[in-house]
DNA sequence: TCAGAGATTTGGACTCAGTCCAAAACTCTG
DNA sequence: CAGAGTTTTGGACTGAGTCCAAATCTCTGA
């Protein structure tokens, strides 16, 4: 599929500048790129761009559907153009790599229980957790991944591997 | 069902503190509460307590299974001691008001794909996004949420009612 | 093509959740 | 009850993300 970043600005009425381009280009070449990620993109294609239009061309983005931003539980918010599609993440414990699975269970999961606690919730966010091809080779010892191989948080910082 | 953390730090093999006891009894009188949050009514317990016994207690009793941490995008991190239940959030866009939800689908839910890009998955997390009770009586006018509803990251930090 | 209105960008200060560290205090075992 | 080992303290620090007002830019209408 072609990205446009152009035809996305004129879809969502907003004016095109550089800036906006860049950013949009940044999301589509790197998917689940942290924001400063992305800015160091950017910065390398326009020379220079603030932090500050960096974050508001991503929230006006996510704020009009065209990017949507993720945030597992340990990392800071990640960004992806790939939209509208209801795809999940799994996500790595120990090294916070994180991959798209496409929504097993059809158009809408998890979607049954739509009035509970007097909510009406109209859209279901699924995160799997895991251990990825990587990780699972370095370390075939114990086999059993169990909640306390959550050291996640620490080690989310260090290293971020972002497949696609 | 009775909360004794005593009981709690026994079962993990830790020593008790009158610290680790007070943040235990935060989390369960506060469901879906932030480290501040718990901090504040240990505190109040304790006379003092520092921010770096609250977060180490909590990231402890995450790792050992006794806690759950969630973190809805645009959220700062929450505490629930509901475990191995398996039960899921639904969250208010609006207002950050978070709420339980049982599983609809049964135990481990969408755990369909469960190798996708080489990963091997062993949990899902489900978040649903919507509209609570109180927010939804606030404005009857617009009555389908739409993803620009989403202001959900300015507002989330003015107010978060926390249900149970 | 150009002017003007309105939206965007800038950069620097700021907030706030969460982490790091070494010394002091504590818990539990034997 | 003493000693080993763990926990707590508090203060400095990090880093993601926000706020704000001035300067700059885009796009529309004439």
């Amino acid at each position: 599929m072609f990205f446009d970043p152009l035809a996305t600005l004129r879809t969502h009425r907003m004016p095109v500048t550089a800036q906006r381009l860049a950013v949009l280009r940044a999301v589509h070449s790197h998917p689940h790129a942290t924001a400063e990620h992305i800015a160091s993109v950017a910065t390398q294609e326009l020379g220079s761009i603030s932090k500050q239009s960096v974050y508001d061309t991503l929230a006006t983005m996510v704020e009009r559907g065209a990017l949507r931003k993720i945030q597992p539980v340990g990392s800071v918010a990640l960004y992806e153009n790939r939209v509208g599609d209801n795809h999940h993440h799994v996500v790595c414990r120990s090294c916070g790599a994180v991959g798209d699975v496409d929504c097993a269970v059809g158009y809408r999961p998890c979607l049954s229980a739509s009035h509970t606690h007097g909510f009406v919730i109209d859209e279901a966010d699924v995160s799997y957790w895991g251990t990825c091809a990587a990780c699972a080779k370095d370390r075939k010892t114990n086999r059993k991944i169990t909640s306390n191989t959550t050291k996640t948080n620490k080690t989310t910082t260090k290293k971020r591997k972002v497949t696609t």
